[in-house]
DNA sequence: GTGGTCTAGACCACT
DNA sequence: GTGGTCTAGACCACA
C-alpha cells in the first residue's frame, strides 16, 4: 500500500453517499460530538481524494436531515442533540424495516437464526 | 384506473436485478420445478408492465448462471439439479459476506441479540 | 431580442431554484398534470442554456418533496395527487408564515392595508 | 449554557444585512433619534456574538445611505433629517416593488383579499 | 478561511 | 433515449 488514505470506495453506492453514510457513523459514535466542527469540504476533498462536490452533496444531504449545521463563513458543525435521536431512529428503522427482511431471507434459506446469532460477538 | 404503471419496484436496485431475484426464489422454492417452463418473455413483459428487454435481461443473468436454459423454439426451463446446488451456494454466501455485516450493523446500534431472536416469527 | 428564450435570470436566487419555482409553479397551475412527462433534463438545459447539472438539481428537489417521481429510463412525471395538497400547503405557509410578516412591514411604514389591497386587482 | 452561538439569524440572508435592517428599523421607529450615538462596533459585536467585521459591514452600508455619521474618536451617529425621509423612501419603494410581487402571489394562491384583510391586525 | 453555484465534458446503468 | 455521478476548474459572498 503506496498511499495511506483513501481507497475502498464500493461501487455499488455513490461515493457521496458512503461518505454521508461514514459521517453519520461518526456522529452516532460520537467521533464528532455535538457542537464539533466537520473537517471542510476541501480538507475533506483532499483527506479522500475526491472532487469537493462531492463531499458537498455529502454536506447538504446531512444538513437536510438536521445532523449537522452550517454557520456562515465557518463550516459545519454537528447539530445540537442528534447523536442519541439519531441512534434510536436508525435502531427503530432497524427493527422494523431491515431486520424483518433479514428474517425472511434467513427463513428462505433454511438456516437457523439462533445459531447464526450465536456466532461472531458475545455481546448479549 | 387511470395509471397503468408498475407496482412496487425498488428504486435502489435495476429492475432486471429484481425480476431476476424474484425468479431465483421461485425456482429455489420450488414454485418453478426442474424442467418446468418459465413464462415467456412477452408474457412476463405484460404481467409486470415492463420493457421485454428489461425481461431480456433477467432471463440471460440467469441463463449465464446456469439457473434455466433455453430450448430453441420452446421457450426457458429450469435447468436440471439446480435448487439444491443454488440453496447451497446462496447459504455459503450468506453466511460469509452477509451475516457478518449484518452482525457489525446490530453491534453498531447497540441492539441485543436476544431481543432479535424473539423477534418476528418463531422458527429456530 | 436575438434569443427567443432563457434569459432573465434574477441574481439573488441559485438559478436551480428559480427552475424549481417554475417548474412547481407549472404543476400548481397544471400546466402539467399529474402524470404528464416532464421535460428531460438535456431538453430544458437546451430550452433554458443552462448546464444539465442544474436541472438536475432542480429536479432532485422536487422529488425530494415529492412533486414529480422518476421513472427509469423513461423521465420525470408528476406524482399523482399533488396539484391541489401542494396549492394548500402553499396558502396554509402564505397565510401563516408570509402574510404576518407583511402585516408588519404594512404596519412599520404606516400604510393601510384596506388601501393597499384594493389597489391592482380586482378579483375579490 | 454550552453553546456561545447566535440567536435567530435568517439563512437565506447575509447576517450584515439582517443588522443592517434592524438597525434601519430602530432609525425609522425613532429608537434612535436624529443625534443620538449608536453603540460601537466592539460593543454590537459582543452584544450579537458575531465578528466585528460584520458590524462594521453593516455599519459602513448604514453610512453609505446617509443614515448614520462618522464622528471621528466619537463613534457613529444618526444623521439629522433622517427618520422621515427615510420611510417616504422605504414607502415608495414598498408600493412600487414589493407590493406587486405581493399581489401576484395572493392570485396565484386564489386567496381572497377580503379574508386576508381580517386576519392580523385591525388597524386600517 | 468557509460553503455555494455554475460550467463543460465525460462515463455509466437503465429502458 | 432517460437520469445519475464524478471531475476539474472557475467565480462568488460571507465571516
Amino acid at each position: 500500500m503506496t498511499r495511506g488514505v483513501s481507497f475502498d470506495w464500493r461501487d455499488d453506492l455513490p461515493i457521496w453517499k458512503q461518505i454521508k453514510d461514514r459521517l453519520q457513523g461518526a456522529i452516532m459514535d460520537e467521533t464528532y460530538k455535538e457542537g464539533d466542527a466537520i473537517p471542510s469540504v476541501r480538507q475533506l476533498a483532499l483527506d479522500l481524494k475526491v472532487n469537493p462536490l462531492t463531499i458537498s452533496r455529502a454536506f447538504q444531504e446531512l444538513v437536510d436531515e438536521g445532523l449537522i449545521e452550517k454557520r456562515r463563513g465557518l463550516g459545519m458543525f454537528v447539530a445540537p442533540n442528534v447523536a442519541q435521536s439519531l441512534l434510536a431512529r436508525e435502531r427503530e428503522n432497524f427493527i422494523k424495516n431491515e431486520w424483518p427482511e433479514i428474517l425472511k431471507r434467513i427463513d428462505a434459506l433454511g438456516l437457523s437464526k439462533k445459531e447464526l446469532l450465536n456466532t461472531g460477538g458475545n455481546n448479549d
